[in-house]
DNA sequence: ACGGCCCATCTAACCGGTTACCGAAATTTA
DNA sequence: TAAATTTCGGTAACCGGTTAGATGGGCCGT
């Protein structure tokens, strides 16, 4: 391959030294202006192109920060990248990106390639499936910032920026009982995702707050439309049904409603439902599916913000920070 | 932050030299044993890893490739990445993905990024707005490979792997005609993509080989699902409206199929529809959309591989290639 | 006892930049 | 006019590895 114009080649055509070279480009007040001149438009000439991996040998810096994100395909995810994306390239950042397709093995390995490429900074969303946390570990004892997003992980050293589910869990169930539901289904992630937990929490909390008593029969696990077509098969058979389904995220509510229809069940005159997300999908589907608007993008900006701060703390010591993004209910043909 | 352990901890806490450790660690022959267990074990006691960057600086190469990319979010380009990472992933090179957001500008400075960076290999789609491509010519005078997925342009040194476009086009417009369709309309992407070019050709193909007549007034520059809500408005309230809608991609053909439900019409009994895509989105409309299957995760796959070959070619003299991925009509209930 | 040879390791140059420090010439000052 | 001070640019170390070639000690044969 060809061989880049490096500043030795413009030193040596202008019978200078290195030096010269290098303090001449970013303009170094010991540099005369005609030597300046000189060098910079041989520069632009030649096109000579600073090699970034000089550079970051020298700073032992890459500019470079790795997302670690399940899968872009989920639209609430590829609108976190967006937002990423957005600040660090106007903070001169590249963005790595890499998908554990919510396999555990697959994460630790994109850990170690985040600890071998020496990206300066981590961004987390980790695997449904991941229980040890040694991975992260790492990271954090090789003193790189973190910030685990959507997803978080209390115990480490590292930041997070993450949705706030109990509220918007909150916001959805109240919503479905002022439509006058009574038996409110919730299809949940699983219980060991702090977001889980804390959608449960805003459900029953709803549910107490408004005089009807939480059952445990009620809760699913289930957070795929595979799934969701699977289980509400049975139960919205039942001569018990619920009157409304709470799911965790718009596709498992949309395979709900699927279920439902094919059932012979009207939305929302028989079933309610409300998803999570606010996706395309949300809209696409009939009729549209009410559901929670995690602004993704948004906790992308946040997150990264965040994230790039700490790198430019430039060191590790720093009081950990937990940001909750606000969430919005948006009302549509399914309630 | 902390300083990264270096093979110069090692050799002074063994009292031996900084060659000696790097001949140890890769099992040089002219270490001799004891020294070489020695050293590996220091190293992985002090949790020794190579620094990524000083090798590049060394080798002149990243095993980076970047990845451009009109918008992630979309299923198709989603899929594609996926195969990227699985095959680039398998051959221990990193991806960096960057999305132009269809946005010329952006393009040009994600291609600067390529240069500044030095990836080893580039991937590209270009955005719809791209008519001047001097950015890629920059690249291929740095004889960097590339290799155009799904647009691509033939005049660059740049092979390319794309959808077959024509006979992807050709079976769904087939397939609409086998139902009883007469009056097909197409809705496609702007012409100066090839892509757009290519599909009207099958388009054509498919009607004449049937004995009816293409009629450019047919034909419609719209290719997002906001488009085909406004335009089909006044197509299907016209007393000649369309039996049939050919879309470019799922988006646009349920943005039509929205409209038309609106307005009355059934679906597939006054009006049959067909996308291109196979995405999330098609089954999660009803009824389900009948598609044209563009296999992105294989042409993912297809594009990285030939992109690797290239660069271990270790040469930019090679004959372009151009590949083409098979396509497959996926029906459904819209037809 | 000495030249030759092998083995194990070290020295130093290199990748492409940055930058502290040094030195010679030009200019100012006394 | 000699000394002091700028001005301008060069030298060399450094970032963390790789690797060709040098080095030096031990063992061999004669």
């Amino acid at each position: 391959m060809k061989r880049q114009v490096t500043i030795k080649d413009i030193a040596r055509k202008l019978g200078v030294s290195i030096s010269t070279v290098s303090r001449a480009l970013k303009d170094h007040p010991d540099i005369s202006v005609k030597t300046r001149e000189a060098v910079k438009e041989l520069a632009s000439i030649l096109g000579y192109k600073p090699n970034m991996i000089a550079l970051n040998l020298k700073h032992s810096r890459t500019n470079t920060i790795g997302v670690l994100v399940p899968e872009v395909e989920h639209y609430f995810f590829s609108s976190v990248l967006n937002g990423v994306e957005e600040v660090a390239y106007k903070n001169d950042f590249s963005v790595m990106v890499f998908q554990s397709n919510e396999s555990y093995m697959r994460e630790v390995l994109i850990t170690q390639n985040f600890l071998t490429n020496r990206v300066d900074g981590v961004l987390a969303s980790f695997s449904k499936n991941t229980h040890d946390f040694t991975h992260f570990k790492k990271i954090i004892e090789n003193e790189i910032p973190m910030v685990f997003f959507d997803r978080e992980r209390g115990e480490l050293h590292a930041d997070s920026v993450i949705v706030d589910d109990y509220s918007g869990a909150y916001q959805a169930v109240s919503h479905l009982i002022s439509k006058g539901c009574k038996r409110i289904a919730f299809y949940s992630a699983p219980r060991h995702l702090v977001l889980g937990k804390n959608r449960l929490e805003g459900y029953k909390a709803a549910l107490e707050d408004n005089g009807i008593t939480y059952s445990p029969d009620m809760v699913y696990s289930c957070d795929t439309f595979d799934e969701a077509e699977k289980i509400s098969r049975s139960i919205l058979k039942k001569h018990d049904r619920p009157d409304a389904i709470f799911a965790v995220n718009d596709l498992t509510a949309i395979g709900a409603m699927k279920v439902a229809k094919k059932l012979g069940l009207r939305v929302p005159d028989d079933i309610r439902l409300v998803g999570f997300e606010n996706s395309r999908s949300s809209w696409i589907c009939e009729p549209e599916l009410t559901t929670v608007d995690q602004f993704g993008f948004e906790l992308g900006k946040e997150a990264t913000g965040l994230l790039l701060s700490r790198i430019k703390l430039n060191t590790f010591d720093y009081e950990v920070e937990r940001r909750m993004m606000k969430t919005q209910i948006v009302v549509r043909g399914t309630t």
